[in-house]
DNA sequence: TAGATTGTTAATCGATTAACAATC
DNA sequence: TAGATTGTTAATCGATTAACAATC
């Protein structure tokens, strides 16, 4: 199990989309495949997809592969989807309600406790059975409950606000869909999600060719 | 102009980054800053600044450092964000509603022409003056209007269908919010938004000490 | 001019790929 | 056993950092 002490983003960043086609294959009933195959359709080489299970542990067999169910269930572990982590969303606007309403979270064991908001027009309404709660009372909640990640879907300028409420309570970890950069203290994760940068690197490759004169 | 052939994707994903630095250098009428000085906000290193800017041109000068305004407006053209694009958003639910209402692409020049569902109870609604359209006139939509980017927001098993009408009809640049990877031709550009994906990789990180025994 | 800071080359570090002995 | 495929080491490739001459 004390394999590595330290895996690399890069491979971090790999993992779900292991697991994802895992998934798939279990729902095509597939029970091993080789690194090899896994290969041709996930689109790593095998040569990494080799190195980057090697990280956790001996999931395979020589001369036979990985067990797909086995694996699945390792990668699902790793990626620490064998508890349920408890959320809140700061935010009840057009992302927050987004990642609200995303069951597919709930599914994984992400369970939404509260979402909070400071308009007025939206304090109150209900998401998914969870009444939207004033943004002053963030702080009473997060004393009251334990919550596992901080979910942040406010705009730009108020994102640091909300980051500091979350640290101070104690939150170790936050998802952060607002367009800044947060300063939290190094034991508190942060992941972003820049849609707007996603969004201009698309713009850029897209004009890429153009931008070098078109060779 | 024509400096390097090739930019590396590690140089593309900080360019967005440097963009929003420098705006918000320029909204604080800082008229020049150094790679240390930048280095410092921005939390690269000051060289890895300069050998990124240098992709693209000499933007300094020496004994001076980079002047704001000059280096923003070189960042945002190298973006592609001296053109205005026109995008289709395929699906009106949660996600898709959000993305279009996400007023600030507007701004960078990306303007929504059309949204697209196949839910008889999200055809005919409006977000922000667009009125949904049935996906089954997407094809005839897109032989009639020039769209730059095609912006999936359906359902994973419904993607690929999409980003085939996508690449018939010409689109060169998919934004790909399902939780899956498209199958497209070379000359098309697909960037992905997996939530999911950043999801959990949150919570690997979350766990990360406890996998390998708390040291 | 002297100080500051770039642009750029060289050195280092890390990640990916290749190769192959071990072994199922 | 023979064939297949892993786990792992070594080689390569690419990205980051350091250093410094050029020059504003």
């Amino acid at each position: 199990m004390n394999k590595k002490t330290m895996i690399s983003m890069a491979v971090i960043r790999r993992l779900p989309k292991y697991q994802r086609y895992l998934g798939e294959l279990l729902n095509n009933d597939i029970t091993r495949i080789s690194s090899k195959e896994l290969s041709e359709r996930i689109g790593f080489t095998a040569s990494q997809i080799r190195q980057d299970l090697n990280c956790f542990g001996d999931f395979g067999q020589q001369g036979y592969g990985y067990n797909v169910r086995e694996l699945y269930d390792e990668i699902s572990k790793i990626l620490g989807l064998t508890r349920t982590y408890t959320t809140v969303i700061i935010g009840a606007g057009n992302i927050g309600q987004a990642v609200a309403n995303y069951s597919k979270f709930e599914k994984l064991g992400f369970e939404l406790k509260g979402i909070f908001d400071k308009n007025p027009k939206l304090i109150g309404i209900k998401i998914r059975d969870i009444e939207v709660k004033d943004v002053d009372e963030l702080s009473d909640f997060l004393e009251r409950n334990k919550i596992d990640i901080g979910i942040i879907c406010v705009p730009r300028t108020q994102a640091q606000v909300i980051a500091d409420i979350f640290v101070k309570s104690g939150i170790k970890a936050i998802w952060n869909f607002a367009p800044t950069d947060l300063n939290v203290p190094e034991d508190v994760i942060v992941e972003n999600v820049h849609l707007s940068e996603s969004l201009l690197t698309l713009s850029y490759r897209l004009n890429e060719a153009k931008l070098f004169g078109e060779e």
